[in-house]
Parts: C-alpha cells; structure tokens; sequence
DNA sequence: CTGAAAGCGCTAACAA
DNA sequence: TTGTTAGCGCTTTCAG
C-alpha cells in the first residue's frame, strides 16, 4: 500500500485534484455525496497530506532547530525536554543538532538549517565558538530573517532573544552561603573557563568576598583544561592553605572533587563544604548527597521555545527580550548546617 | 537582507531561472563569463537553495525520525547521540520526538512523521505501547513504506529492522556472576516489568538459577509499580528472606536500593552485593561505585541509524534484520570479589 | 550556450 | 457544485 496522492484519488473518480483537495478538507462548496465517497476512499486508502508540499506552500515548517554543544551533559538534555513540551504543545516538531562543542560543526549546521527547513531556531553556543568569539553564522541567521533564541551560553555580540541564568547572581549567592556557614577560604573549581557562563560565576564569587572583606586569592581557582589532572591540582590547592569551602562549576567535577576529599580523609561537610553547579541526578545520590545549585534546566527550555514560538507567530515587530532565570541553591549534606 | 530566491537573482541578470540553476550548481552548459557573475551575486547575497523545495522535488529530506519514550533516562540520551553521530556523517539530520512513554503520543507522533517528513525511523516503544500490545500505528509505517528501526524495546508483532540488546543473556549472565561470588539467594528489583526487556532478563535470570539448581523463589522478584514505595517492599523482602545479592533493572532504582540497604545497616558487598542495569553515570560515582551492566549506548545508536541508512539508501529488497548487541559486566565495588 | 516547459503535491482565487 | 489556473522554489529534459 504505497503513499497516494490527490492527483491519484482524482483520477479514480474522474474528478479534478482540486476538488478532491476541497472534499478532504472538508469544504462546504462540495456536494455531501461526493465528499463521502471522496473521504471514504482517503480514509480506506490512508491519505495522508505530503508535508512537504504544504511547507513549500506556505512557506512553514513548523519545525524549531535546536542546537545544543553536548546532548550527554544533563543540563542540555533538561532543556531539551523543556523545548521539546512546549513545542509539542503548540504543534511544533524539533530539527536537533548536537555541535559536539565544535565550531566548524555549528557553523555548518546552521548553514543546513538556514535554508527555509526551520521556522526558528535555539541554540547554546558551542564552548569552542565562545572561546574564538566568530559570530557570523549566527548573524547570517537573523540576516535570513530566521528568528533565534540563545540560551545559556549567549554572546552579547549577538542581538537577538536570549534566556539565560543569572550566573553571576548564582556565583554570589553560592560564595555567600559558604560565608554564611563560616567558610572563609573558599577554592573555586572551573573546567568551564572559557565560557560566559563560567566567568560570570567567578565574577559573583569574587563579588561575594569583596562584601565579606575577604582578600580574593587567584591561587584558590582551579582552572581545568582538558589535559589537566584535577587529583594533582587539587592536591596543590590542599597543600597551600587550609581549605573550608569549595565549590565546583560544574555536576562531575562537584563530584569528582568530593570524591577525592573523601579518598584524602577529609570529612564532609565537617572539614570541608562542597557545593556543586547543575543540580543533577548525580547531585542527589552521591554521598554525602550534593549540595547544588540549580539552573532550573526544563524551565529554561520552556521559555526558550516560547519566546522562540511567540516570535515565529507575531507578524508585528518585537524588541529582543532577554529572559533571566534565577538559580535555586538545593541545599543537602554537604554542606555544614548553619 | 531577506532569502533571495532563483527567480529573484533573473529577474536581476534578465536570464530565465533554470540558466541561473544551472550557474549556480557550475554546469558546463553556461558560459563562464555568465557563470562567475551568477555566482559572485549568488555568494553576495547569501543564496541558499531552498531545502523544501529540493525535498519536494526528490521525494526525499535526508531526514530521520526518532522517537523515543522519555530523554532524561541516560540510556537513551547515549542512544540518542550514537543515532546523531552517525546519521550526521551520512548527511541525514534528526526530527526528534518524545513519547513520554504515552501510547496516545508515540499514536500522534508516527502519524505526524508520516506525512513524507522523514525518510526512515528510529523508534523504541513507549512502556503503555508495549502493555497495551497495540501496533497498528508501526504497521501504518511500514505500509507508507517507510523505513523503520526498532531498538531496544521492539515487538515480535512487527516485522522490520531491529537492534536489540541480548536482555536475556544480560540477566543470564548477571545472575550467574551473583552465584560465582557465593551469593546464592539473589532477589531482583524491576520498575519495568510491563516491558519485553524487562521481562527477559527475569527469564535469565531464572534459567541461571536453574542451572545451579537453585530453587527459583517469585518472593524474591521486587515488581515495582508507579505507586509502590521501594522502601517498603525491601523492608519486607530483607525480613522475608537473608539476602545476599540484589539486582535491579534500571540504573535509579539500583541506586536506591543501595541507598536504602546501606541506611539500614548492611555493608555492601560484605552482607549484599548489588549490581544494577545501565551502566550510566551515576553508577560510576556512588559509593561503594556500582557494579553495572552496560547496554554500549551509543553502539546501539550507532548500529540503528547504520542499519537504518542501508535500508533508506539501498534500492533492493533486503531482508530484515536484527541485530544483538552484547552487555558486559562492569565490576565495581558494589559486589564481592571472586 | 540559453530558455521554455513540465512537474514534485498541494491550496486557493477565480471561472464556469 | 466542480474545474481551471497559478504558484510555492527548484531541477531537468528538450528545444532553440
């Protein structure tokens, strides 16, 4: 039972296409007769309108692309399923690129969807794009009237709708918790250096000890590059000053720092506290269970797919928005009690 | 600067739009001197064929749709990018829908893909599919003469490509390594006793038992409903019976159990040993870290999106195929040496 | 070397 | 009530 088409139901009932576009679409300007048998036979034969012809007609495809760095890490997959609800809510369907944090990647794959297969687009840059700062694909984009959301990992040079943590609010609230709970020489550990993201929080972080009149120490940062081994820097950092905080920029270093703590024989959170970004399932069934900050992830995603959906819908000129999402600190064992 | 179309660019030369075609895809039907001049304006204003149209045209997207039951579970997420890796190498880009383990949805989502959107399909079943055993909507598929993978949770109802992973060896084989390190009474904890996978790997591990003549004791299988509460039933399992090893079928619920046997008292693996299904990362970094099977992922996407680009590609019948990947053992520290 | 025409599958304005 | 025509953007014969 091959796909058929209008064309072939018309030349079964020696009728013209149109009308049988008009019976299936249910128009009163066909006779009730004809319409039954018409519907009939479509539905015996299971027509099924070619998609895209109707893209190609009017111009929509009422399809979103969605391109994110890395669908493994749990934040994007949180978003994801965020866009992906409201999507289907209101009829849309996802186009999903994965960049794999490269920059030729993203490049080319906004390239692909240019070309008319998306109606708008949602896109977290890729750590690689932030770190060369090369923009043009994503000004090509709003140049092909394309409308696009960023989310997360933004870039100012970019003028378009944008959803976004409030990272440098979350690194404060987070330095200032510790304080709270009489941490005083609190390390930060960023794999994510390179990113608006990360940067924002350390600045939150610096911000935080300035107001608690608390000498900020560069050597208290630990920044990971991808070669680098967090067991021999943080054995560094333990050897040079007593530590009573540290917190993590991202889920596993969160836990890869608590493990090796423990395997040293500090206690947490008695000795040290440790706080982690990304509020995970990982967060949760470590021990002792993660103290996090969480970026509420499927939040995010709704609000990109409907600033996204709202764009795509209104005919009238809209300012660009720039929706800040505040972070939740979930606090559980390891951290001390205040 | 708004898409410019063939038509738009001769209109501009004066030239017929099929000359202008063939300038820009470098036929040698067209004089250079026209050629370069098309195709300097054509780079000029950022002409991009339009992808609808092609698709119309070729009666192909170079599309693949996935549907999946649920995206946050890490084992899909991994299958997920395997589809993406290798879909991506071969030029095909991913419509990605989520069924939400909704049978009505996984419905309204094949109907949707239907409509000539996609060229071929990568499905694993919703859990209420596979309860209710209704299939209808994947022979529709498979009438439209769209190619179809099943993988993971796929039913015996339909024929077509499949990737499966050998569910009853893992349990066959996981029930064994329990009884290798001396754990004899081996209960087992399920939360996905409505699917074929699940039940399988009950089916290993009851011909494991047997083989060792080990009386096969249905108390000692956990079935957990939405509604159970983990905690209670283990409770009455623990007083029921002195257990050595527990393994539970999904990364989570291992998770929990180890949580819930530990606050209890028992020492793992000194008392029990555990392992669990999925080899996620959660089980990497729990302690004591888990020992896990893992279901390889990204090979299973991988292998589908191979299996299924063949088939799309290739213009002879081919029969179908199934494809069975192995588990293996990941030994941690959640279970007794040997 | 260039262009006219047909057609992918569909809808919609306009005739009949 | 039904049909004709045009067109969405593009490629591809086949004439000129």
């Amino acid at each position: 039972m091959k796909k058929i088409t209008l064309k072939e139901i018309a030349q079964y009932f020696g009728v013209s296409i149109s009308t049988v576009s008009k019976a299936i679409n249910d128009s009163h300007e066909i006779s009730d007769g004809l319409k039954a048998k018409i519907q009939q036979f479509a539905k015996d034969n299971k027509y099924r309108p070619n998609k895209v012809a109707l893209s190609l007609l009017q111009r929509k495809t009422k399809t979103i692309g969605v391109v994110v760095p890395n669908i493994l890490n749990y934040f994007f997959t949180q978003v994801f399923s965020g866009i992906e609800k409201v999507a289907n809510e209101r009829g849309y369907i996802l186009l999903s690129c994965i960049s794999d944090e490269s920059y030729e990647k993203e490049v080319a794959t906004l390239e692909f969807l240019g070309g008319g297969t998306v109606d708008g687009l949602i896109v977290s840059m890729a750590e690689e794009t932030q770190f060369k700062n090369k923009l043009e694909h994503f000004q090509n984009i709003l140049d092909e009237q394309i409308p696009l959301v960023m989310f997360d990992r933004v870039s100012d040079g970019i003028i378009c709708d944008k959803v976004v943590v409030d990272d440098f609010e979350a690194g404060y609230k987070t330095t200032k918790y510790f304080i709270n709970i009489g941490c005083r020489t609190v390390a930060l550990v960023t794999a994510i250096d390179h990113s608006s993201v990360g940067k924002l929080r350390v600045e939150g972080y610096r911000k935080a000890l300035e107001e608690a009149n608390i000498p900020f120490d560069d050597k208290l940062i630990l920044r990971l590059g991808k070669e680098d081994d967090l067991e021999v820097l943080l054995t560094f950092l333990l050897n040079y000053k007593s530590i009573e905080g540290i917190m993590a920029l991202d889920e596993i270093t969160a836990v890869e720092v608590l493990r090796l703590i423990k395997a040293r024989g500090y206690r947490v959170p008695e000795d040290i506290s440790v706080i982690g970004f990304t509020n995970g399932k990982l967060s949760r069934y470590v021990s002792p269970a993660l103290t996090a900050v969480s970026q509420h992830g499927t939040y995010i995603g709704e609000t990109a797919a409907k600033v996204l959906i709202e764009r795509i819908e209104s005919k009238e000129y809209m300012d660009s928005t720039t929706k800040v999402i505040k972070t939740s600190l979930i606090v559980r064992d390891s951290t001390k009690r205040v």
